[in-house]
DNA sequence: TGACATACCTATCGTCGCAAGGCATAGGCC
DNA sequence: GGCCTATGCCTTGCGACGATAGGTATGTCA
């Protein structure tokens, strides 16, 4: 079993998603390329992933929305609430607590 | 909807595991609080989560198992196998870039 | 006309951490 | 003896979430 593309991704999109909206407003579509530039095409969720989580975070009040048409085409743009804010605070350091326990963890010497 | 106690922790009972296999043989009872000691206490896996992934290891031939009885208890040690240190090689590796990509996104400057 | 990018959405699946149990032996305490 | 805790193994069921694979519609360009 090899590990699968998602491995150690849990929660990451959420992270990101905030982060680049804390930003400045985008919209989704918008977004999944903005992700895959902002990560040198290290990363890429797919808009089955980003829509949905968007959708989210809007019913939990961490992003605000505006309806928007251009060229006939509509855009749904996605801006941080303040509740946003205080979640990606959260959010990040938790992410940095986790991954700096877990880099000593694994540069720790024998029987640390 | 608070973000879970395992946000972030996709994979990181197997990296974990691995690592502190490769230092020296243990079984899945003093594995569960190695990783909390080791961890200080920041990180905890349940029984529920060590014994069906070191299963699962060995029976993907990562881990090597030796059974013995010790007052009148049965362990059961596992050991790395090489197969199991290519896999940790890949995994920590894999570990090391997904985590440097995604520090660089939540520090760079807007607009980036 | 056909192909492709843009822009939104949803349903279904698989994986995996988590909670909650079950079973058995050893040892301490009352 | 009765009871609780620690040790040591295990499994089942649930929920969350990334991944896949669709569907709809408009604009552009060859």
């Amino acid at each position: 079993m090899a590990p699968s593309s998602s491995t150690f991704l849990n929660g990451v999109p959420e992270l990101l998603v905030l982060r680049l909206l804390r930003d400045r407003e985008m919209y989704g579509y918008e977004l999944v390329q903005a992700i895959r530039e902002a990560s040198g095409d290290q990363l890429t969720f797919a808009e089955g992933v980003i829509y949905p989580l968007l959708h989210q975070l809007e019913r939990d009040g961490a992003l605000a929305t505006r309806r928007q048409t251009i060229n006939g085409r509509s855009r749904v743009y996605y801006s941080v609430t303040p509740a946003g804010n205080q979640r990606f605070d959260g959010l990040s350091a938790h992410w940095r607590s986790l991954t700096a326990t877990i880099a000593t963890v694994l540069e720790a010497p024998r029987h640390a």
